[in-house]
DNA sequence: TCTGGGGTCCTGATGCTT
DNA sequence: TCTGAAGCATCAGGACCC
């Protein structure tokens, strides 16, 4: 850890849970302490997605296939992922990363950037900062260890994090950013992975260093526009700032089937649950999307994709369900299929509109039901739906609406 | 070894409008 | 009226990140 003083221009924090996953398997089961753990689907086609690092000598890590990470660690406990409690636990990391920054930008469940700026008053130097940081997660999780970086950008930040992993707290000076980067390999690189570090390589660049003395123009020749952009990193400059506030610009919901379908009565099948779950997740944001993108992976992986834009924004399974439904037959590609999925994308905020009598009042259509649903089960509990199903007949029907529940039961 | 799920951004192709 | 250029939006695919 380089020890330094600010104040800098910008201090920046980037603060990232240690095999987050796999740690709160930890916290929660004393059992596995101490010992190899495997978080992921423990059969089928699924991937790792942590691994203790008490796992991590045999070689296996995020993204590798269950199967190969099983045969390099025999002795690995297997454990499958529960995200609510990981949603919980990441809930009060975030609150106490609020309370060390007004500014926090969340970046997944395990990791924020913080801006510092101006905090050097209440917090002390970076260090003493990064120290306090450090300490207060341990104490609020009872126990989970997190690693940070302090320095000038989000990029250095977010570099140094990752230096001394587990546990580790780096300081990088601004001043000192582009010396520190420079031995460090391209891989390091901010949008650099497998295949741009061949290309990288093969121009004879290895450390961020090489990049940085390439020059940008050689770089923007040989890349293209990223080029630039790595030269700007490897040159230690990056004037991003820690946002605390992001839009989402897409909801997606894909699958990977045990069996490839073929069959479009289970490729539709599939489609619905996903359009299901996109649609509630919208409601739940208050969002409406624009358009929808169907996606298929086929057996040999290659990816397909159509889009296409609604006629209005809408938030309902049926809405998303038909658009992706229409889609289908734009495919000049039968199958078999390993994943099907749907996305949403260009999303709003929605009327706030979601009020029970919407079930009196106006035109029904299928968005607004789908909306009441969620109403009533808000308002009146599990079971609402049930409830709400005995109005077919009436209110719902005169309004010349077909309901549908069967999307809402199976999800009940 | 045999490859997840949820996202973002970029690029090139294409089509529409002016 | 026709044509081409420019600008823009949309689409499909690819790469990447966590």
């Amino acid at each position: 850890m380089s020890g330094s003083a600010g104040p800098w221009p910008r201090v920046i924090a980037h603060a990232d849970m240690d095999a987050f996953y796999a740690a709160v398997e930890q916290l929660d089961d004393p059992s596995l302490r101490g010992r190899p753990v495997l978080v992921g689907p423990n059969s089928g086609r699924g991937v790792v997605l942590t691994a203790s690092y008490e796992a991590r000598p045999s070689r296996v890590g995020s993204a590798m296939p269950m199967a190969l990470a099983r045969q390099r660690c025999p002795d690995a406990v297997v454990v499958p992922p529960r995200f609510e409690r990981y949603r919980e636990i990441s809930t009060s990391i975030m609150a106490v990363f609020a309370d060390f920054s007004p500014v926090v930008e969340p970046i997944s469940l395990d990791e924020a950037f913080l801006d510092m700026t101006g905090s050097a008053h209440i917090f002390g130097l970076p260090e003493a900062f990064g120290r306090r940081l450090k300490a207060a997660v341990r104490e609020a999780t009872g126990g989970l260890t997190v690693s940070v970086g302090v320095s000038g950008t989000k990029y250095v930040a977010k570099v140094a994090s990752g230096y001394r992993k587990p546990d580790g707290l780096t300081i990088v000076p601004p001043e000192t950013a582009q010396a520190w980067l420079a031995p460090q390999p391209v891989a390091v690189l901010w949008g650099a992975g497998p295949k741009t570090q061949r290309k990288l390589i093969e121009l004879g660049l290895t450390t961020v260093g090489d990049v940085a003395a390439w020059g940008e123009d050689r770089l923007a020749n040989a890349l293209g526009r990223i080029g630039k952009h790595f030269y700007a990193l490897a040159s230690g400059q990056d004037p991003r700032r820690v946002a605390s506030s992001r839009k989402a610009k897409s909801l997606s919901s894909e699958r990977t089937l045990r069996i490839d379908a073929r069959r479009t009565e289970e490729i539709c099948f599939h489609l619905r649950k996903a359009a299901t779950d996109i649609a509630r997740r919208l409601r739940r944001r208050g969002l409406v999307a624009s358009g929808v993108r169907v996606k298929l992976k086929r057996s040999d992986f290659k990816i397909l994709t159509r889009q296409r834009r609604l006629a209005d924004p809408s938030c309902a399974s049926e809405v998303l369900y038909r658009g992706a439904q229409s889609l289908l037959a734009e495919f000049d590609d039968a199958g078999p299929f390993r994943l099907i999925g749907i996305a949403a994308y260009d999303l709003a905020s929605a009327v706030n509109n979601t009020q029970l009598d919407m079930l009196s009042a106006g035109p029904a259509t299928s968005d607004r039901l789908d909306r009441v649903l969620d109403a009533v089960t808000e308002r009146f509990g599990p079971g609402a739906v049930r409830w709400a199903r005995d109005l077919e007949g009436s209110t719902m029907l005169d309004n010349g609406v077909t309901l549908d529940f069967r999307d809402d039961e199976a999800d009940a």
